[in-house]
DNA sequence: ATGATGACTCTTTTT
DNA sequence: GAGTCATCAT
């Protein structure tokens, strides 16, 4: 710790040098609440760390008396070790420092049976979760085809975000869902759930709230506890998450919580920016301070990201402001389609790396998952070293969630989500058939599936074959039950997947992936070795979906704008930037102009992770799901200042200058072959004229009347050549092409086929 | 019980 | 184009 009377003696501790005069404000109003409204890269996390640091320092709590929440692992454990390093203090592990999960996680193990839970409830993912609703979905003979189980479990999840438990749920609300048929199983889920003694991650917060809400003297003991509270990326907390630290905060009314409503992101999950504006009135005589000066990004990046984000109404209004130079001009790039726009970013990233810029520095930030892969195999053919961060996680890999199952099952016998899902895996003959006996049994005495199967094999209900198989996996996991106490767990891990044959099951796979998944069980074994207990791995692995295996080497980092929020490079790209890829059609479908001012906030957050360069792209057709897509450049393009833009562009795709392109426009016909002079080219001949205007033509066309086209008109696409319209959506039109297959395309890139001259 | 075949949906975004 | 689901043949 630092010591205080040397704090004392000079008035400023040497962790408080080079903080600005709002920054220095932020940190040292450490009594009654305040409310920091950061812009982005205006040191917001440095502030609240630094608070954090000066109220331990200066001996205004213990460390065991502030209550610290984050949003991501990543964002925690960032804190911990910057506190830690500030202090000198390496016992961070033990205070109240983590996401809304973890803490909530550790209040509960401590209160569960109030809630009808054992303190050593497990906790479920997706897949648990989605098995659960499909159950209860088939019992009550919903209509699969109008209530898909993710829809089902979207909708229980949207009120744990809210705070409401199925009593919660108002009468017309729930009415709202298949006639109060959704609710009915939201009741049933819970009810499972507590049957099954497990927790997905909604309960974690909404069972505590629970708790707080009905003993007084729980909440009044945290009341006691917390001296100060404080919240990263507060615009991001949901209902749920708002009650609760609403009810915790009002104990010492310490509280201080930092956001930036115009990074407000997580819209979809529940978050609530209003959570932001109504801080003032929840705690009244809040101080609230601004940062607003950007210590990031070049003026010109910031420039384009306030331009961006202006566009947006209803908006707290910040206006950041940086000294930092001009800096180099953004660039705007149109390509011909995603493949041509991966070149472009890999040759772009040569050209980086050649002038001296680490990997580690530069970012492509796509709008969806899918979208990784394209730019993977571009940088896998460049040799180029990159990471995906966020896509398909480790521990979300089907080897490993099975060998996690088994290794559950053996932890505690009574997860019946484990045992359903290794019951068969690999195959022992123990079929649908099978497991539904098991099920009917321990639904009638009341008990986990494994204990209804160590009754079984002592009856005649399977037939022999099945009952013999049945009794052998029983004994072995009886077995490795038993060895749990005396070998060390990663030892029984090994012995596990031995023995159980699910690691030779992949060895002796011949598909491509089988060796990886090899490589993965071996790698879940090692894992294992780092965490004192089998329990304590297991919660480790449900709440940090996430492994820290960061090689050493230098890499190009791919990942959502989702995932990079909070994250800073010096050289940024941002790929796909056309009209419903991004903005997302779904978003503005689903959500209208809520949706769409959501999708400017993440191209905010794109823009401002840039330190000195940013690289926007978009490409003219781009594969979907299969077929082939057109779209035209997204909206947010042209919200960029003119003043602070380089646009390029391929031939043909965007306006002039001309360029020689990346090895013609796919195989055979081109639009150069296309350029011949017959009487309907001339709107393809537009295209590689120079000037914009057809795409501006086309954008007006679509924001003004219909496609123009008929189901069964003959056309002409310039990729694809002739085909038959299957089918209108507005702008977007479905077309069989004689030689290229069904495509989803725009029609502003369609021409009536007798104009294509045949 | 299992594996092969074909129809179907689907991708936003995450703790 | 992949992953899931239902159906059918073994």
């Amino acid at each position: 710790m630092i010591d205080e009377s040397q704090m004392q003696n000079d008035g400023l501790s040497p962790y408080l040098t080079g903080l600005n005069e709002s920054q220095m404000d932020a940190v040292q109003t450490t009594d009654g609440p305040v409310l920091v409204l950061a812009g982005a890269g205006t040191g917001k996390t440095r502030v609240l760390t630094t608070r954090l640091a000066h109220i331990l320092a200066t001996g205004k709590a213990f460390p065991g008396q502030v209550l610290a929440v984050t949003f991501t692992n990543k964002a925690a454990q960032e804190m911990k070790e910057r506190v830690a390093s500030i202090l000198n203090e390496p016992t961070v592990e033990r205070w109240w420092l983590g996401t809304f999960h973890a803490i909530a996680v550790r209040m509960l193990r401590a209160h569960a049976e109030k809630v009808g839970l054992g303190s050593d409830f497990a906790i479920i993912d997706t897949d648990d979760q989605l098995r659960l609703v499909k159950q209860l979905l088939k019992e009550s003979n919903l209509d699969d085809k109008k209530w898909p189980p993710k829809s089902v479990l979207g909708v229980i999840q949207r009120w744990k975000d809210r705070g409401q438990t199925p009593d919660h749920v108002s009468a017309s609300e729930a009415k709202e869902f298949a006639g109060g048929r959704i609710h009915k199983i939201y009741q049933s889920y819970q009810q499972r759930m507590k049957e099954l003694n497990a927790c997905d991650f909604g309960d974690l917060l909404l069972h505590t709230l629970v708790i707080f809400q009905t003993y007084p003297d729980v909440l009044a003991d945290y009341h006691r506890r917390f001296h100060y509270i404080l919240v990263d990326e507060y615009q991001d907390t949901n209902v749920a998450q708002y009650l609760w630290l609403r009810l915790l905060a009002q104990g010492h009314q310490n509280v201080c919580c930092v956001g930036d409503d115009d990074q407000s992101i997580y819209g979809w999950r529940g978050a609530e920016v209003g959570n932001i504006l109504r801080f003032e009135k929840d705690f009244p005589g809040a101080k609230v301070v601004r940062l607003e000066r950007n210590y990031r990004s070049t003026g010109r990046i910031l420039a384009a990201a306030s331009s961006v984000i202006s566009h947006n109404e209803g908006r707290l209004g910040k206006t950041l402001w940086t000294d930092d130079d001009e800096g180099e001009m953004l660039r705007v790039r149109g390509l011909w389609d995603g493949e041509a726009e991966a070149r472009f970013v890999g040759e772009e990233t040569e050209s980086l790396q050649r002038q001296g810029q680490s990997l580690d520095q530069i970012a492509v930030l796509v709008r969806t998952g899918a979208m990784t892969r394209e730019f993977e195999e571009r940088f896998l053919t460049l040799g180029i070293p990159y990471r995906v961060i966020g896509g398909a996680r480790f521990y979300e890999r089907l080897e490993i969630r099975d060998a996690l199952a088994y290794l559950r099952l053996v932890n505690s016998a009574d997860d019946s989500l484990a045992f359903e899902r290794v019951i068969n895996t690999p195959k022992r003959g123990l079929g649908p058939a099978a497991v539904s006996v098991v099920h009917q049994l321990a639904r009638q005495i009341e008990t986990s599936l494994f204990k209804a199967a160590q009754e079984i094999v002592e009856t005649d209900e399977l037939r022999p074959a099945a009952r013999k198989s049945m009794a052998g996996f029983v004994a072995q996991v009886e077995r490795w039950q038993s060895l749990k106490g005396d070998m060390p767990h990663p030892e029984l891990a090994d012995l596990i997947l031995e023995e159980s044959g699910y690691l030779e099951f992949w060895q002796n796979d011949k598909s491509v992936e089988a060796k990886g998944r090899v490589e993965n069980l071996r790698e879940l074994v090692n894992a294992l070795g780092e965490f004192e207990s089998l329990p304590d791995f297991l919660e480790h692995v449900s709440l940090v979906m996430d492994t820290n295996s960061q090689q050493n080497q230098e890499m190009v980092s791919i990942m959502t704008l989702h995932g990079a929020k909070g994250l800073e490079f010096e050289t940024v790209f941002l790929p796909g930037w056309e009209e419903g890829l991004f903005p997302n059609q779904r978003a503005m479908d689903e959500q209208g102009l809520k949706g769409l001012e959501e999708e400017r906030r993440l191209a905010y957050v794109g823009l401002t992770r840039a330190r000195e360069r940013a690289i926007i792209s978009f490409a003219a057709n781009r594969r979907m799901h299969g077929s082939w897509a057109s779209a035209i450049p997204s909206r947010f393009v042209d919200e960029l200042p003119h003043e602070h833009i380089e646009r390029e562009s391929d031939r043909g795709i965007y306006s002039a200058p001309l360029e020689p392109s990346y090895g013609g426009f796919g195989s055979g016909r081109g639009w150069q072959d296309n350029d011949r002079g017959s009487p309907g080219m001339q709107r393809a001949r537009s295209y590689s004229g120079g000037e914009s205007q057809l795409v501006r033509q086309a954008a007006q066309k679509v924001s003004e009347s219909k496609s123009g086209f008929g189901r069964g008109e003959r056309v002409f696409h310039q990729k694809f050549g002739y085909g038959l319209v299957s089918s209108v959506e507005g702008e977007r039109l479905t077309i069989s092409f004689d030689k290229a297959g069904s495509k989803k395309v725009l029609s502003n890139f369609v021409v009536p086929a007798e104009k294509a001259g045949m």
